[in-house]
DNA sequence: AGAAAGCACACAACCGATTGCACATGAGTT
DNA sequence: AACTCATGTGCAATCGGTTGTGTGCTTTCT
C-alpha cells in the first residue's frame, strides 16, 4: 500500500480511504488510485484489516449432537445446509470457518469469539445441548441456531422450519392413505424431532387416529440404541401399516429392514420421511417425505446472525 | 497481555515467550506466568498474530466442478471428505475455511493467499479444470488436490484413491457374478472416473469380457445431458445384465429408473457403485459398491498440503 | 581471580492497514 | 480585503502480538 502511495504521489492514507471509498477523497484522487492499485495488481492484506479493524468478517458454523450421534455426521441434510449458509455468507461478504469443535466442550465458543477468529458462531441442530445455548448466548451475543422453539423459550436467535406444520402435513397424508396403525421413530429429546411428533399428532387427530406409545420408537441412528430400536421396530411390524420417520436417512433405514424381511412397501407399510434429501427421490420406491428448504433457512440464519452482531439481537 | 505482564511483573516479551514455551525462559517464570494467564482467562488475539506472523494456520477448501454437475452438490461423498479434512486440519492445529468460490474463476486463488485470508488450499476433485489447477500450482505452492494422474503429470500434490484398482474389482466382481453385457455409467472426462473406467476394462478383460461401446453412458448426474442419458440406460435394459457406476449415487439413480420400470435388481440387472456412502448400506437391495476411505485420504491430502507448505512440494 | 560463556529477561522495532486530527488550499461571505 | 467555511490530503498514532538485539547477572574454566 505504500508503494502504491508512493506511485499516485500520495499519502497512504488516501490510499487506503480511495480504495474504502471514502467520501472524503476527490474523485478524480480515487479513480486514479484505484487505476494504480489495480495495475500493480494490489491485494489488500486482509489479515492487517482484521487486526485493526477487530472483525474478521469470518462466521464459524458447528454441527451441533456431533458428538452423541451418528446422526449428525452422516446425514446429508446437516451437510447440505452448512454447503447453502456457504453460499449465503458469500452473498453478504462473510467467509465461513467450518469447525469441528464438539460444543458440548464449554470453552468453544471462546476459540472463535474471544481469540477473534470469528465474528459469530452459527450452530446447527440444538441437540440436546440447548441449555448450553442459551447460557452462551446470554454471554456473547453472536450465536444464530437452527432447531425449534424450546419450552421457556430460548436467548438466541432461531431459525427453522415449521416442524410442527411438517409433522401436521405426514400425519395428514399417512391418514388420508387410509392407514390406520402408525409408528413413528426419531429422538424425542431433540427439540425439532418433538415438534415434529406434536404435528403428527394433530394430523393424526384429525382424522380420528391416534399413535400407540408401544408405536413410538427411539432413533435408529443412536450410536448405542439404534440398533436394537430398529430390531424392535422390525419385530412388531405386524402392529402397524405406516411408519413416521424423524428424518429421511432414518426412513431409508426402516425400509430398508422391512424389505429385508419381505415387507412390501408401500402395499404392507407406508413410510414417510423428512427433510427431502436428494436421495429420497430417485430411492426406490420413492420416498415420500417433508420438504426443508435449506436455502432459505440458510438465508434467515446469517439474517438473524448479522441482525444480532449489529446489536439488533432478539434477547 | 500487556497486563499480564505486568501482574507478573515481567516485560510483554517475556510473557510472548512463556505463553509459546520459548526455551529462552526460566521454568519458573513460565509457570507464573501460566497461572495468571489462565487465572486472568487470557486469550491471545489471534487476529494480532495473524497478521505478525504472516501465517493464518487457515486452510481454504473449495469442491471443484460444482460449477457444471449437480453431482457434487448433491453428492455425500464429497461434503464427507470435507468434514474428514475438517477433522485432520483440526489435529494439526489449522482451521477450515470452506469456500463457495468456483474454481473456474481464475482469480479465486488470490482471494485466499494474496488476501492472507488462507496459507494454503485443498481442492477436492479435479473435474474438468486439471489444466487451471496446473497454472495456479506454478505460481503458488499451495495446491493439494484430491483426484487422480492425468496423462502428462501434474504441478500439484496429489491425492486420490487408487481408481484403477477399485474399477479392477468391481470389473472382476461382476464377471465373477457370470454377467457377461455390461454398461458403464459416469463422466468420462473426469480423471478419477476414466481411471475407473480403465480399471473396470482391466478387471473384465481377465476374464475374457469387455464392454460394449453402446453401453457407455454419460453421467447421469449432468445437468443438461443426464436425463437423456438416464433415458437410453432404461430404454436398452435388455442389452446388458450389469451397470457399473462412477458413483454410489449414480448407482442409486439406475437402480431406482430401472426399478420403476419392473426390472429385477439384482436377479435381471446387476449394479455396482463406488464410494460407498453411508446411504449404500441401507438402500434396498443394499448396494454393492468400492469403498473410498475418506479419513486417509482427508489425512493424505492434509500432510500433502503441509508439505508443500513447508517446501517440500512434489514440484 | 579474571575472563569467557551462558542464562534470563527487557527494550523497542515491526507487521500493514485504519482513522482522528491538523493543516493547506480555494471558494464564498460580509 | 479580511474572514469563515468546506473540501481534500497528510501526519502519526494505533491495534496486540513476535522477535532481534542488548544488558546484567551468575556460573565455569584456566
Amino acid at each position: 500500500m505504500a508503494d502504491i502511495a508512493a506511485l499516485a504521489g500520495v499519502s497512504k492514507s488516501t490510499v487506503s480511504r480511495a480504495l474504502a471509498d471514502s467520501p472524503l477523497v476527490n474523485n478524480k484522487t480515487k479513480a486514479l488510485v484505484r487505476k494504480i492499485a489495480k495495475e500493480k495488481n494490489y491485494r489488500f492484506n486482509s489479515a492487517a484489516r482484521n487486526f485493526r479493524t477487530k472483525q474478521t468478517l469470518t462466521i464459524a458454523v458447528i454441527i451441533a449432537a456431533a458428538d452423541d450421534v451418528e446422526w449428525s455426521i452422516s446425514d446429508p441434510f446437516f451437510l447440505e445446509i452448512t454447503a447453502a449458509i456457504a453460499e449465503a455468507l458469500d452473498q453478504r461478504g462473510h467467509q465461513l470457518l467450518l469447525t469441528r469443535t464438539r460444543p458440548q466442550q464449554a470453552e468453544w465458543i471462546e476459540t472463535f469469539i474471544r481469540n477473534r477468529q470469528a465474528d459469530g458462531v452459527i450452530v446447527i441442530g440444538q441437540g440436546s445441548i440447548h441449555p448450553q445455548l442459551n447460557e452462551l448466548a446470554e454471554q456473547f451475543d453472536v450465536l444464530s441456531v437452527w432447531g425449534a422453539p424450546v419450552e421457556g423459550g430460548q436467548a438466541y436467535a432461531l431459525a427453522g422450519s415449521n416442524n410442527l406444520q411438517g409433522g401436521r402435513l405426514a400425519g395428514e397424508h399417512i391418514a388420508e392413505t387410509g392407514r390406520k396403525n402408525i409408528a413413528f421413530v426419531g429422538y424425542q429429546d431433540h427439540p425439532e424431532i418433538a415438534s415434529r411428533f406434536a404435528g403428527v399428532q394433530q394430523g393424526l387427530a384429525e382424522h380420528q387416529l391416534s399413535i400407540s406409545s408401544e408405536l413410538v420408537f427411539g432413533s435408529l441412528m443412536d450410536r448405542n440404541t439404534g440398533e436394537k430400536s430398529l430390531e424392535q421396530l422390525v419385530n412388531r411390524r405386524d402392529e402397524y401399516d405406516a411408519v413416521i420417520a424423524a428424518s429421511d436417512m432414518q426412513a431409508f433405514k426402516v425400509m430398508s429392514a422391512l424389505q429385508s424381511v419381505g415387507v412390501d412397501i408401500p402395499r404392507d407399510v407406508a413410510v414417510i420421511g423428512y427433510d427431502d434429501i436428494p436421495a429420497a427421490a430417485i430411492y426406490h420406491p420413492t420416498l415420500t417425505t417433508i420438504r426443508q428448504d435449506r436455502s432459505a433457512g440458510a438465508e434467515l440464519l446469517v439474517d438473524n446472525l448479522l441482525k444480532v452482531l449489529d446489536g439488533k439481537g432478539p434477547s
